[in-house]
DNA sequence: GCCAACGTTGGC
DNA sequence: GCCAACGTTGGC
């Protein structure tokens, strides 16, 4: 196995709120830094991402829905936005890259799907970078219109 | 706007 | 090291 796979080995999900940063905003710029993060859970799952993997796109509050599908574009890296008393922290942040929308899943049909109960989506409600299972992602890229998932 | 969940901080 | 107080996130 290459180093640098087209296939993605690792799946995410990642949220925002979406009058913050959306993912229409991330369409409009392709590719951008996903700063900000200032949880350690979350930290360490931007910590664990690789090149090529995929990512699905989150709104929270007013959405509540995934909306659509990245990609990770670099490996984590100090987040330039890390104010001096939060250094400590030691923050990064990825580059990712947008891929393309997809049909709007809501959180009330990700909660009504029983092969999703164990999402981390749902079991951690406040976790804002997450791991998803092979078989979450299919199922939500199914439940999002995308035929064949990478 | 409220509240539950939960992470962080600081006193002891 | 414990725990109360407090702040933040995010669903409703």
């Amino acid at each position: 196995m290459p180093k640098h796979s087209l296939v993605a080995r690792n799946y995410w999900l990642v949220k925002s709120e979406p009058d913050v940063y959306s993912f229409d905003d991330l369409l409009r710029e392709q590719k951008t830094a996903w700063t900000g993060v200032r949880n350690y859970q979350a930290r360490n799952n931007l910590l664990a991402m690789e090149i090529g993997d995929a990512v699905l796109c989150y709104h929270s509050n007013l959405d509540r829905a995934v909306v659509g599908m990245a990609e990770v574009a670099r490996s984590a890296y100090p987040d330039p936005t890390t104010l001096p008393e939060e250094e400590k922290g030691n923050w990064v942040c990825v580059d990712i890259r947008a891929v393309q929308k997809v049909t709007p899943i809501s959180l009330a049909t990700i909660k009504a799907e029983p092969r999703l109960a164990d999402i981390a989506l749902i079991k951690q409600s406040r976790l804002s970078v997450l791991p998803l299972t092979p078989e979450e992602y299919t199922l939500l890229c199914a439940l999002g219109g995308v035929k064949k998932a990478r």
